[in-house]
DNA sequence: AGATGTAATTTTGAATTCATAATTAAGTCA
DNA sequence: TGACTTAATTATGAATTCAAAATTACATCT
């Protein structure tokens, strides 16, 4: 018996849209520099694809801001500047408050019981002070959250922002102090999230999202000297 | 002399970029209508150029939501779904609420004051009951608004959902009631800026945006069954 | 007529080609 | 040596081409 529910539905991609799936992970984990230009014809090849869909899904990446674009120079990956944190950062924190107000409303007993075992994995990646395992967690728990809220294009919104934030090195310079600090956060977060207190857990993301962004300020401050964008 | 200044450096637009933003027009005020195919071959000729630049238009534009990319069946129109509205609008309100907030913060006196002519002018068009004219300075002032709060991204973004709100149709099926509601939003609006009360300006937003919501969720109620996101 | 199958046509997706712009390399002269 | 030209090379942008898929038109059969 044929379903005609949207998980049945055969899904086809077009080339271009695969493209920009496989690339996008490349950019946000800096397997393609920040700064440097987007190499083409490499990917083309890495990828067995013509220049047509490539060239697609760059225009597509720049739209999301994780390449530019230069007129007859071709597409640069785009670096994190201390402008963009200040700006991209606040916008995240009001985004993340109103999933978390969603999220209280709409999350499942269960769900909240899968969050608090991220939650609790979480801890255990810091006791163990396991940097990528603690990341991993932590993306997951907001991304359950995000779920949470039932709301598709918030979803969207959240992600493409927060990939133009998560070029992968941050997280590699975070300070014992500011880790410990996060952890407690969440923390709140999962509590607040356990009481369906929608104001409290609003409140906690965005103060989460303001210490975030200073912690990411502050490592860039002492790395790099702005180059560009 | 040559100054290095943005607003003196030669702006060169690729070609699927100033499509982008000749298309997308068309689409927000529903010439291309929704629902309908996007005719790939007509737009081509229309601005007498090749496939490749206009496919690459529609990816970008697929990505701000405006078209529907169907593989092997071509772009379609988004239509304007409740669920999408029921969706958007949340966002647009913490939105605007952050830069009414960040627009207190940074907006100039003149700036300000340019803002009330625009809402003197909006008054104007109300009472002359001319709809167009309304829209387009209410439409001015929010960007007014966007642009004091300093933050481009937050621009943006903005933009980009409201683009998808903002099919010309539902401004002409505004009720009296609803209208003069909007007119008294927008007072307390330009007071509440006048004052630099962010969190006062945050509130009437928010609030502004969810009347928004229900006007534009009954309009849709009483004219089509949805067909098709 | 209505359903089913097949051929013709059109549209789409993606590779290829080609003109132009940018970059690099080589040459010239102070 | 180093600044400035000019030529060769490469990369980019966009038109064209071509194969595959979808749609339409037509024919056949019940």
């Amino acid at each position: 018996m044929m379903e005609k529910t949207e998980a049945n539905m055969i899904e086809r991609k077009s080339l271009h849209l695969e493209l920009v799936e496989r690339i996008r992970p490349l950019i946000i984990d800096s397997q393609l520099v920040p700064g440097r230009k987007v190499p083409e014809k490499d990917l083309c090849e890495r990828f067995q694809v013509s220049r047509t869909p490539m060239r697609e899904a760059l225009k597509v990446l720049a739209s999301e801001g994780l390449v530019r674009l230069e007129p007859n120079r071709g597409a640069w990956v785009t670096t994190v500047t201390t402008n963009e944190v200040k700006e991209v950062f606040p916008i995240l924190g009001v985004l993340e408050a109103l999933s978390g107000e969603l999220a209280c409303k709409y999350i499942t007993d269960a769900e909240i019981r899968e969050v608090r075992a991220l939650h609790e994995d979480m801890l255990q990646s810091y006791r163990a002070r396991d940097l990528a395992a603690y990341f991993e967690s932590n993306q997951k728990i907001h991304r359950a959250i995000l779920l949470a809220a039932r709301n598709d294009t918030l979803t969207k919104s959240c992600q493409t922002l927060s990939a133009r934030m998560q070029r992968a090195r941050y997280i590699a310079n975070m300070s014992e102090e500011r880790w410990a600090n996060a952890v407690s956060e969440h923390e709140q977060i999962i509590k607040t999230l356990e009481a369906r207190d929608g104001q409290s857990l609003s409140a906690v993301l965005v103060e989460h999202m303001k210490n975030k962004q200073d912690s990411v300020l502050r490592w860039l401050s002492t790395t790099q000297t702005d180059q560009e964008l």
